[in-house]
DNA sequence: TGTGAATGTATTGTTCAACAATAAATATTT
DNA sequence: AAATATTTATTGTTGAACAATACATTCACA
């Protein structure tokens, strides 16, 4: 059917550095933990130059830290990062919905994202529920109909993985914002986009304070 | 007195980038240019592999292109990009400054900007007065306070900036917006930071049919 | 003449091995 | 015990090599 798509990692280069930004969001490394070239090079089977490559896109993005003559980590979330990332989440997800036109495509993909939430509560899949509520805001983001805007959140989202994978609690962390993004749904269906993006930086400010909670009482 | 600034590159792979990037911006590399690995390493003598570094960073950033077994190029910016990166603007920069604090350290520096750019256009610098210009903007989205923003904005910026290259005429590119920065700056000072915002979206929407103008007629 | 296959050529993709430069760990001296 | 020297492991950087791919050229044939 279709050959090749055109986000399909094509030269290995691009190959690995999905799969090492799979293994990040994923939680398979964790945050603080030091990436050897010669360790991580040997069992992806490349060499260190190619991987080399991968480790400055992956640290443009914000998922790993470069120590000069030190090594690369995976990025260790703070505080600080935790209010700056929903400070931009704030500033640009409530804009975008305020603004919304309520028949835009992305609207469906917002539908779309919470009915599969929904269906992944009722099987207590909690990392699914983290995925599709993730699918609901970067859908808020498409709204505003900017590539580069869905690209910036598209980083932020994978840096916000990143914390989450330091807690612990995923069904706390998501299954409290299922119903809540059906209701700000429902209000941008109505028309009533105001409301939406009301309702929408409360919910922020809320998982903000709960994710921070979480983080200052997290094991270590 | 400050024997290491902490964004001093440090690396060579580092140093080669903020160089090429520095070229891209002042517009000695020229959109649509292809960049050799065998000639650019050459010429800034480093090998191919750390070229190839900076490469993966500054494609990150929008400002090359890399096509596969083809090789890297300066990234061409088409219509559909300058009317997304306008959108962005109005986007951050409208709320940026609609919800700003008027004593906000950053009120300073695009005080400073403006000054700079009155400056260069007593000299005709227009360069300069670009240069000043773009400033004032970067200082206007510091006053939403996030450290990710403010990259986000810069890179923006470059590839605005490598648009511009593409055009002729700076100092009708850049010249009548100094006095509606200067106004926007007044209005916010005097508390009116929703009397400001307006101003900033008529000169986001003047500029940007400015630069689209520009860009239609461009000699080629 | 034009079209397509076959071939050649230059460039990128990727690896490897080597060494220099640096930071961390260890041993040594006072 | 503190400061200093030395060792060791890792990253930084290079050059060469070859494979894989895209592009240009040539050639064959209808």
């Amino acid at each position: 059917m279709s050959k090749d798509t055109p986000d399909n990692p094509r030269t290995l280069g691009e190959t690995v550095t999905a799969e090492i930004r799979r293994k990040l969001v994923d939680g398979e490394l964790v945050p603080g933990q030091r990436l050897s070239e010669a360790a991580l090079s040997e069992s992806l089977d490349i060499s260190r130059n190619t991987l080399r490559e991968a480790f400055r896109v992956l640290t443009q993005e914000g998922l790993l830290k470069h120590e000069p003559n030190r090594g690369v980590f995976v990025a260790v979330p703070d505080m600080a990062s935790i209010i700056d990332i929903y400070r931009v989440r704030r500033f640009i997800e409530c804009q975008a919905l305020a603004q919304a036109y309520p028949k835009h495509p992305a609207v469906q993909r917002m539908a779309q994202a919470v009915a599969a939430a929904e269906r992944c509560r009722e099987v207590q899949d909690w990392s699914g529920a983290g995925t599709a509520n993730m699918a609901f805001h970067a859908a808020i983001v498409e709204l505003a109909d900017s590539e580069r805007l869905n690209t910036f959140y598209a980083h932020l989202s994978a840096e916000l993985r990143l914390a989450f994978g330091l807690l612990n609690d995923a069904e706390f962390l998501h299954s409290p914002y299922i119903d809540m993004n059906a209701a700000i749904l429902q209000r941008l269906e109505a028309g009533q986009a105001q409301e939406a993006a009301q309702a929408l930086d409360a919910y922020l400010v809320q998982s903000e304070r709960t994710v921070l909670a979480a983080y200052a009482r997290r094991s270590r």
